[in-house]
DNA sequence: ACCTGAACACCGTTCAAGT
DNA sequence: ACCTGAACACCGTTCAAGT
């Protein structure tokens, strides 16, 4: 049993914190090849099977590290203000600054069954407002997402111009935001 | 030694086209996880070690299977013609049809070295012709590769209107595209 | 309540040895 | 030229046993 039902995702005891903390400094400073249960063991001076008393499973424990960096990302985006320029600019900018957490993070299925409740329409609900329309949010949504799954991928050309890519993506999408 | 210089990442003999092949046929119809040496090696009969006196190693094996899938492709969106809600439509559907195969494509950085030369441009070249903007088509890849990606990975909400999240990107894009 | 050591069923890869 | 078996350094996870 990984967690009750009220507080589903919830990081429970301290020592949960500890693991997911550890976690995520582990994945900025090495990579994600290092969010292994036996390295986050050892890092804190324990086997890997001791985890188990706190942690339930490794997705679990992912959850938690995405759950953590999904808060601290919203509130990221929040002092980016109403301009849609500005938003995909601090969208841009914390992807950049937190790759292997943004891969976590938008890489696999959401674990929603793992995460705090509402964590996720929490983090969505600003580009809502800001765009009026949710469709179009969602499709701002994804060519900011897939702008920076490509850069972090390292899929365009050497050469590409990137600042200018985001201009056109602004530009395009520029027409449907909200008049207020 | 994977490959030769003047025909990089191209399948030289017949037995690692074989070996591709079957990666791909797993890759289909059992996903990612499947795609193991050893899995791979027993559907051949053989053991994985084996495979290594044809393949070099198992990203040239992903590059060999990434190489078909991109040329099939190319050529499942030129038919599409030079419309802007076709060619994304095309695109959808093609990620729609092969979702491990496109993760495969998409999801890790692009193993460039190990893939035949010219093979990305050829892919990419359509899009730029039918957009002008070198840029402005960047973003529209961005927006369509974000959307399926997403949609992939299940992160829309369950009662997301998807058809419309496309119809808002190819609206918003629309404008830019060359007029001919 | 918390931790350990051994074990299970997996990985990719190397290498000596066979034919 | 092609294949095997054993091995190495890893995985996530379970479980009996200790304190």
């Amino acid at each position: 049993m990984a967690c009750a039902l009220p507080t589903a995702g919830s990081v429970a005891d301290a020592r949960r914190a500890e693991i997911a903390a550890v976690a995520r400094r582990l994945l900025d400073s090495e990579g994600p090849r290092a969010l292994s249960m036996r390295r986050i063991a050892a890092e804190l001076g324990m086997q890997a099977p001791s985890l188990y008393e706190h942690v339930g499973s490794k997705a679990q424990l992912e959850a938690d590290v995405i759950a953590s960096g999904l808060a601290e990302w919203s509130s990221a985006l929040a002092t980016a203000g109403r301009d849609l320029a500005a938003v995909a600019a601090s969208y841009r900018a914390f992807a950049v600054a937190n790759p292997a957490l943004y891969e976590l993070m938008t890489g696999r299925p959401l674990p929603r069954d793992l995460l705090p409740l509402g964590l996720e329409a929490g983090a969505a609900k600003p580009l809502i407002e800001l765009l009026g329309d949710e469709d179009a949010a969602r499709a701002v949504w994804a060519a900011a997402h897939g702008l920076v799954s490509l850069e972090l991928a390292g899929r365009f050309p050497p050469g590409a111009d990137l600042d200018a890519a985001w201009a056109a993506m602004v530009r395009a999408f520029g027409g449907a935001q909200a008049q207020r």
